[in-house]
DNA sequence: GAATAATATCCCCATATGGGCATATGTCAA
DNA sequence: TTGACATATGCCCATATGGGGATATTATTC
């Protein structure tokens, strides 16, 4: 075995900074490839291997206009990740005392110092 | 150059699945490496280093009891998925308008029909 | 049809890193 | 001190993949 291909969800798709940018770009409407390179600051081609990440895990969707190719956010690729993110912190704060990340804090700097440790 | 390091932010951290895993485990409360291993369902060693991945970007805490790790959810990592998902969605509603999902459904399979594109 | 513009692909490289395994480190109990 | 248990590390491998450059593809215009 070795390293997981993971680009095949959402989550590992915006893993990636300059994925993040093009997402950021698009958030503000239909944009072309070149705008987004320029955006983006990188080669036209490798944006266009992002947005066929982005586009598979359907982030991302795309329509003709001439020899133009307009992109734009897809909705229904980002529910994915607000739900896992809501369920998370839903479930943290079912489970953790609101004071625990204070005490904690507290604790682990009084720890390190006692021991030597890093912080 | 090559590919881009990215384990240095939250993000690329959640990108991966079994990552994800620990981190809804954890979000019931403290546990141990070995319950999480066993959780997981994978080597206690896998489990230790997905854990060092998860504590340098401080989505995760841990605190030593005999010889023991119990490991928690640092919330003050989970803040920047938040903000950055939140900052998307709240652009996007911004720009795009509520009936264009739709509408760009229709036409993207209407073309594709027309086209004969894969879909 | 030829030339040009906008994208997508292909090929190649360097490396980050998930996973496996063995071992080091640390802690407690007898 | 020795032994057992819990974690963390180091080493190695295989591969996914970010990035670069050149080229193929498709559409537009003259």
């Amino acid at each position: 075995m070795a390293r997981a291909a993971t680009t095949t969800d959402a989550f590992n798709a915006v893993g990636d900074p300059t994925r993040r940018a093009v997402l950021n770009k698009l958030a503000t409407g239909e944009t072309t490839v070149k705008a987004l390179a320029e955006h983006v600051n990188c080669p036209q081609s490798l944006v266009s291997k992002h947005l066929k990440v982005l586009r598979e895990v359907e982030l991302v969707r795309c329509r003709s206009v001439g020899r133009t190719r307009l992109y734009r956010i897809d909705r229904a690729g980002i529910t994915p990740l607000q739900t896992w993110l809501t369920e998370l912190t839903t479930a943290i704060n079912q489970h953790y005392d609101r004071l625990d990340d204070y005490i904690q804090t507290l604790k682990a700097d009084g720890d390190a110092v006692r021991k030597g440790e890093p912080r």
